[in-house]
DNA sequence: TTCTTGCGCTCAAGCGCTTTAGTTCTGCGC
DNA sequence: GCGCAGAACTAAAGCGCTTGAGCGCAAGAA
């Protein structure tokens, strides 16, 4: 800035006042600053900038899962990749980490907050009595959270959430249309909010319904113990004739395993996936699974944190109801 | 600082030797002044810290690939994550940025030097002619390049890389050993180094064993073109008896487009995915896949950055060459 | 005793920006 | 001609840390 500043003949404060836009400075010097600045190809020091008051100009993204689980799942590049577009458009930076659980990812949030390394976090997998929301808005962090139900308790925080009951009612009424009465969900980490949220939605659904045989069952994620529920269950002696898995990894293994017990998908039963990615048609049959706009998700919550920023209100947004798109693995049940 | 300096009953400069463990404070002051900064929960601001000459505490990682290309590798998680053991030893933070194109990265690296906003980047999926490291070196970026070949042309840059052609050559040698002479490579994109780097391997392989009808496909690593090339090879008037997948997605989609077509693997045509993942787990039959440990990849690419940080000197670092497990999608040849 | 040495510490400058409080200058009304 | 407002710009402080120069003091050398 010095030295723009001497080429441009001014001092230094009229440059910072013109590279800012403020006013103070003629719009014929505020030209000739920017023809400088160019020219040097000049950029201002993160560092100095936030030494002086203004923000880091980053925000975190911390990911609270063991290394393994992390490896297959498709959602979280998908959603990093939206985050950053909206991110980009400001320049701001993305710190990412991964980390082991949810302890660790509140002490990186504490460090965080204390270097003032980030402006805001964006907070994935909320947990039921999660530790998080609390935490930031203790320390005062503005944060939004990806995927949790709006908590009155944090007014601070932002939240992004889907209706996991209507699309649970959604799966559940068509496969019901289809004839199927015995249903197992296959559900991911209990301790996660939309785990629970739509274990709960599913039992509704089957109180509503009065079907007795409908339950779920909560796993890892991972491909393993999909594959060992889907055994587990099939080889009780009324096995059921729809099974719904909260990820794609699992689906697929399910379908594996099933196969391999000589049940056909979808005559002997039927499979859903609860998300949609490449895998589901990477296979013979094509999974019928649910389908969300996971890049578009990101964008919408680095939106609400660039808004909230911004000093934007708080607030919930609902993002659109996942799409059931039926391909090969669902069909009308075969009398056993 | 100032803070702990004046309950600690010394000047601030005390409190930055006593902190950062340098000569100029006796150990009953040191420990003093240390006991009062963990009481009052202190910790240095990142952009004073930087502001004086430190670095900025974090690497940079950018991504350069279109988003949807990104969503199904279970490689790039992997290595963050491993990547991130060694950055939080060191409490190193990850700038992370997924970009379109080459173009773009460099565009951001340009903006990040400018910025000071890290001290070094990884670079990831090295390409033939690539203005990286070039670049990085021009400013003066310290780097690491993940997955490149040692050139000489970039003294100042650490290189990580994995002896492809002797994997490459326990491929052919294993399929030739079960009978294999009719064998195609479905590569990956064409531009990237480990992408030539494998067909030339397989080319020289061939060569040497006398297999005319042993060749290399480029594709853009997706599902889809995987599936369209494995409908197109094996559609052909001899088709061949061996597939080689440049990745496990890709090997994924062909099995299922061979099973689609009447072939049977490995009964008529074998697969091997270079890269194992769950995925390679998740159908029926197992894939047979090249295994390497990617975590401790990422792991040896943040100890060599970090390494090149601590003024340490640049090197090529040769990883294990990656071993060939041998699962059920390999067998030897059933005559047609 | 005086001089040196080195230890333990303080002072103050400086990193690259922003920002507040001036200062100078021009043009205007009276 | 004077006072005044506002525009255009400058001076200087300050953000939180590091660091080289300097200072007082006790111990050892001469």
């Amino acid at each position: 800035m010095k030295d723009i500043a001497r080429r441009a003949g001014v001092s230094e404060s009229a440059v910072s006042f013109a590279l800012n836009g403020r006013p103070g400075v003629s719009e014929v010097t505020r030209d000739r600053v920017r023809r400088v600045a160019e020219q040097l190809g000049w950029r201002p020091s993160t560092a100095a900038r936030q030494l002086s008051g203004e923000g880091a100009a980053t925000v975190g993204l911390v990911v609270a899962r063991p290394a393994d689980t992390l490896g297959v799942d498709s959602f979280f590049l998908q959603l990093i990749s939206g985050i950053q577009e909206v991110l980009a458009e400001r320049q701001l930076g993305l710190l990412f980490q991964v980390v082991e659980d949810v302890d660790a990812e509140c002490a990186v949030y504490r460090r965080w907050w204390a270097e003032h390394r980030v402006d805001g976090v964006l907070v994935v997998d909320p947990r039921t009595d999660d530790p998080r929301p609390g935490l930031l808005e203790e320390l005062g962090l503005t944060a939004v959270v990806v995927g949790g139900v709006p908590d009155a308790r944090h007014p601070g925080l932002s939240t992004l959430w889907a209706d996991d009951a209507g699309a649970m009612a959604a799966i559940v009424g068509q496969l019901y249309a289809l004839g199927h009465r015995r249903i197992v969900h296959i559900a991911g980490l209990p301790g996660l909010a939309h785990t629970e949220r739509r274990i709960r939605a599913l039992r509704a659904e089957a109180e509503r319904r009065a079907l007795a045989e409908v339950r779920s069952v909560t796993t890892d994620y991972s491909d393993a113990e999909g594959a060992a529920v889907t055994r587990r269950v099939l080889t009780q002696e009324t096995p059921p004739t729809a099974l719904v898995y909260d990820n794609d990894v699992m689906a697929l293994a399910g379908v594996a395993a099933a196969t391999e017990l000589g049940f056909s998908v979808p005559a002997d039963v039927s499979v859903v996936a609860w998300e949609d990615s490449a895998l589901c048609r990477m296979v013979k049959p094509w999974l019928s699974a649910l389908s969300r706009d996971t890049p578009e998700f990101g964008r919408t919550a680095a939106r609400e944190l660039t808004s909230l920023l911004d000093g934007g209100p708080s607030r919930a947004v609902r993002v659109p109801v996942p799409r059931l798109i039926e391909r090969e693995s669902t069909g009308v049940v075969r009398r056993a």
